[in-house]
DNA sequence: TGCACTCATCTACATTTGTAGAGATACTCC
DNA sequence: GGAGTATCTCTACAAATGTAGATGAGTGCA
């Protein structure tokens, strides 16, 4: 079963990441915690959650006159399918350059560098 | 002068990395170059040029009957504004999770870690 | 001088995305 | 049982995106 690629909208970005902190849900909940953050309405918010449930990110059972939300797609998964996206078509799908592009142009702090190295030895174990 | 973030699409990916290997060039040119792969006609190549000349992202200047093409934004403000989309969306901002997933999820080979490893010892050392 | 190319211009149309209002319903408390 | 409140359902609409046809004009060769 190969997990099929994610590729989510920015409105759907904001969404997703407000159910996956309050599951199961409804879409009045996600409203209300998305309100401070960007006006929408519950007619938006609404709209935005069903239109994800037809792609099959989100699923929605009735329950009663209400409806909840669960995810589908894991954060995991979407992070995967951003990245690829970014794999993909900017840099070809090659790696390296892109974690270049991604070292040179933000700041690190000595901490995450020794992170990132640190992943970098496991990976090397883990490798084979 | 901050660049300003630039966010492309999959088709003006597909277009604008056929400009950035042939400009100067014509839209009948990149419509040849991208013919195989995409089966695009020329309206298509031409209506996705001119919508980026109007984005500022590609320059579009006439010569004779002729309009000649040449990229404004480069590869790297483009890659950036791809990473910074996944980053902000995905990673909320943050960088190690990031590569992490990077890291995690593709295949890499032992001179790809060596490589990357360099690179972290760079960043140290210009960290200051 | 007329025809065939090549390139340009204009217009079009379906789909996706962002955003939301109006009206219908059901629930809750008095 | 009525009024207010919380939800839902339906519909709408503009902008962005993907895709392309029809038509026109410039250029060069027969």
């Amino acid at each position: 079963m190969s997990k099929p690629v994610v590729e989510l909208t920015q409105a759907e970005w904001s969404v997703i990441k407000a159910v996956w902190e309050n599951e199961p849900c409804t879409a009045p909940t996600i409203q209300e915690k998305l309100f401070k953050a960007t006006q929408w309405t519950y007619s938006t918010v609404r709209t935005v959650m069903d239109r994800m449930v037809v792609k099959g990110v989100l699923a929605a059972k009735k329950e009663g006159r209400m409806t909840i939300y669960n995810s589908i797609v894991t954060r995991a998964q979407a992070q995967q399918g951003e990245l690829l996206y970014a794999l993909k078509n900017a840099f070809n799908g090659a790696l390296t350059p892109m974690v270049q592009c991604l070292l040179e142009n933000n700041d690190i702090n000595a901490g995450e560098l020794a992170q990132l190295e640190a992943l970098i030895e496991a990976r090397k174990k883990s490798a084979k």
